[in-house]
DNA sequence: CTAATATTAAGAATGGTTCCGATTTACTGT
DNA sequence: ACAGTAAATCGGAACCATTCTTAATATTAG
């Protein structure tokens, strides 16, 4: 994902292209890290003084789910990510403190056997501190 | 664990015994699945009409804090079950609707490897829909 | 350019959770 | 059994992240 594939996802799905997406859009591209929604605002403040948190949440859901964002909880907080380069399906060692992941490429799904349930989703996550942050 | 077990723990650790703590521990020792705050209140409601959130939450987070429950948070709420009399590390097949959950006993951890991050937990778990929720 | 439609700001509202002061209750030592 | 004290509870206010509402503004398609 880089940022002009998410503006064609963006006008293709007939949404409209505005400065403060693109800032968005490039914040992520250049972090490349989980960010809470407060963090994104705080980034954003000082190019728009008046941003309203409704923006930020709206644009952040909206992105995810069209697929250029990747969101995931920590501690009772949505985090969003630029959507992995990686190939196919994968999931995160993830930093509690700055937000930075790793990417492992295995997934347990595969070696499980699970009777009697709809399965319609999983999750497997590592948290820890990255090297920066330890 | 059971509610005997659960209670000496509470004793151990200078904890009171009360009757609403022990209707809290009969609930989870009768249900086995993941509650919610609001449904343990709601259970608990007939029989202490004037119940208070604050009570259903400081009971509910001590008892996690002692191990007698494991807390998940599901949809943005924190769910709690009588700890798990399975032996060691496991995981969960969780119902999303009912709560109820069934035990993964490989832990896909064994098979990572994950260097420069110090690692201090990880979540595997597999959501769906048990049988009389499907 | 204009109409249609999406986006935005600002703040109010919501839902889950935690905090607070006053009161009640359970345990301890005598 | 009883008083002292530490913990538990109630009731409601406060808190935080998130979502909704309304009116005004900006962008796009034609």
């Amino acid at each position: 994902m880089n940022i002009s594939d998410a503006l064609s996802i963006l006008k293709d799905n007939g949404f409209k292209y505005t400065n403060k997406r693109e800032m968005l859009l490039t914040l992520f591209a250049n972090e490349r890290r989980y960010l809470s929604a407060k963090t994104v605002l705080e980034h954003m403040k000082s190019s728009y003084p008046g941003l309203s948190f409704d923006t930020i949440y709206r644009n952040l859901s909206v992105f995810t789910e069209l697929g250029i964002l990747e969101d995931t909880e920590l501690d009772g907080e949505k985090h969003f990510r630029f959507t992995c380069s990686t190939v196919g399906h994968h999931h995160h060692v993830i930093c509690l403190d700055c937000g930075k992941t790793r990417s492992i490429q295995s997934c347990p799904m595969s070696e499980v056997e699970v009777g009697n349930f709809a399965i319609t989703d999983h999750k497997f996550e590592i948290y820890g501190y990255c090297n920066e942050c330890q």
